[in-house]
DNA sequence: AATTAGCACTCCATCTTATTGAGTGCTAAC
DNA sequence: GTTAGCACTCAATAAGATGGAGTGCTAATT
């Protein structure tokens, strides 16, 4: 059995209907619904068909259709029309905040879960290679030292070091300045212990303030950068009777608690098809590999703040989001945020 | 009527049974509960005293009482014992990230939310004053300048500044020493437009990217720190019946992802008893202020990191929490707190 | 051969109606 | 003052009864 013309549009018209309603369709409806003008029986078995087919799924003997995942999969990937959204009121009061990224992010995320009803994530950006670019050790009173480092990539650390003793002048300056040509244009994953060590030795005389400040700095470079995540709308889900169910409920909101979780979820590998140009990836439930969203769909986005730097952007809400609202909005709002890094870089 | 012994006891023991079970108790329930071998018939009257007295409440006419918000306050004021808890374990978790006291509050939040089952909140210290301890401005490359600020409670800011063209090492030299002499000991707050005004009139000849360093540094100064505001465990909320229908649900948990609300929350007055020595204060039902909170109990702590500047802990919960538990864990937890930063200091 | 009307059938959702049982208040006895 | 006894109330649960939306099948229509 193939999939010709009339039945694409059932099918269309059973999912377009489920996404509204939440409640299974039935032939009378689409026989209404669609410009087919046929009647319900028709509908009936054309519907028996796509059912056997895997496209729709009837909950229980007497009741309407709902699109299985394969359904929403096909609807998905050709079906969605391309559609402009209404992203132009975020941008100025992005472009205001633009300096601080963290900001523009949390700011996308509480947007996207307003605008969509669903709930959002954010990745921060993740920089693939992190080199040093500059280390300034000063001291800022009798008991403290601040560590400042910049890499490669503008980002800035700051570490403070309590001394026990008083640390004078002409040290500092020489720390600065071995630490410097020992460590810049370094990777920091190259940054090991050996390094450290190598380091001490080169200072011939040391004392144990000098140690420790190497020890810092070097722990400090070496740490895990924290995910930066930012969540909003997480209590969307209880929106949908289908997936407010309270375990359920709890299993999702749970998790929308975890950074580390967030962060698997936006990590999921790319599915083949891409809609529209850019990266947006759609997962139908099993699809998001995650038993506890089984009743949910997620569609991702990735932002690119310069040459391999990005991050992700997550929807997540039920089978029956409106994908095309949805995918429209990343759309357009990818290329506001392109945009504004683009200048801002 | 006057409230005896007697009557203290069963309301006692109505709360204690009704904390365990969240069921409304009946008189043939306390009777068997108690010590004071009575029989059902007496204890009815007596808690037909109790109700009439505004302690306990009948949800409707044949069930059981359940505590009123009068009832609880009693309750907490006068029928807590003291308890030790298990904070122990927590110590050298908390100590080894001493460091960051963002990492360590985090990690209060998740130890309080996993240990009482409750939805728990920190908020991060607030600066009662900040003065300017030191200023620097460095060149990074020809781009960019990075300013650092450090204020007198050792926090440290830091901002990129952009420039156009490169600026020569004998001008920045000036600029921080002109930065310094004028800023330093000012408080952040006295730091306004007319300062900045002076400081620009005081460098005679200045060029346009002196201008914007010092606006920066200015604006940075300035800048609201963000609400470090940190949570755990918002859906524990969703185990308890009472407060897990879906509007309130969503309600209260919507509130657990705005930071400004989380903020005012923490932010209530103080009530006037003080459960041991430490600030801890219980809201029961209205006395939170929030409408959406009126079947919660909220309990609150202070931790001091320094003189002055300190920051809260909260717990919110059904009003049936477990207010012993809770009281005695947040207890032990202050003074291990305390110690924790006192050493740190 | 495709479409449609008609009809019997299924099954969920909803409403109605018992039934149960926990709990109370009151009275009279202890 | 305490308690046993009893009638009464009311939520929660269970057990039918009803209705309606929807299907699948068959036979008639185009």
């Amino acid at each position: 059995m193939e999939l010709d013309e009339r039945k694409l549009k059932i099918l269309q018209a059973v999912i377009r209907t489920y996404l509204e309603t939440g409640e299974p369709v039935g032939s009378r409806t689409i026989s209404k619904y669609t410009d087919l003008n046929l009647s319900p029986a028709t509908i009936r078995n054309e519907m028996s068909d796509l059912e056997e087919l895997g496209y729709i799924i009837q909950p229980h003997t007497s009741a309407g259709r709902i699109p299985s995942d394969k359904g929403y999969r096909l609807y998905v990937d050709t079906m969605l029309d391309a559609k402009e959204s209404e992203v132009q009121n975020l941008r100025e009061e992005l472009e205001e905040k633009a300096g601080r990224i963290d900001d523009v992010l949390q700011k996308v995320a509480k947007f996207l879960a307003a605008n969509t009803n669903y709930a959002t994530m954010v990745s921060g950006p993740r920089y693939q290679s992190k080199r040093v670019k500059f280390i300034q050790i000063t001291s800022v009173d009798e008991e403290n030292l601040l560590a400042v480092i910049v890499l490669d990539n503008n980002v800035v650390k700051n570490q403070m070091i309590r001394i026990e003793e008083p640390v004078n002048q002409e040290m500092v300056v020489k720390l600065n300045f071995l630490l410097n040509t020992t460590l810049n244009g370094l990777d920091v994953l190259e940054i090991n212990l050996a390094v450290i060590q190598k380091l001490k030795e080169q200072l011939g005389e040391h004392t144990q303030v000098v140690d420790s400040v190497i020890e810092v700095v070097g722990k400090t470079l070496v740490e895990e950068d924290d995910l930066a995540i930012y969540t909003s709308g997480a209590t969307n889900i209880l929106k949908y009777p289908e997936l407010s169910d309270k375990t359920r409920a709890a299993e999702i909101l749970g998790a929308f608690e975890e950074k580390e979780i967030i962060h698997n979820w936006l990590g999921l590998p790319e599915k083949g098809k891409n809609n529209e140009s850019r990266d947006i990836q759609v997962y139908i439930g099993d699809e998001t590999q995650v038993e506890s969203m089984k009743d949910c769909s997620m569609v991702t986005a990735t932002y690119h703040i310069q040459e391999g730097v990005y991050g992700k952007i997550g929807i997540v809400g039920p089978k029956r989001m409106d994908y095309d609202k949805v995918i429209g909005t990343l759309n357009s709002l990818m290329s506001q945020l392109d945009d504004i890094f683009k200048e801002k870089k």
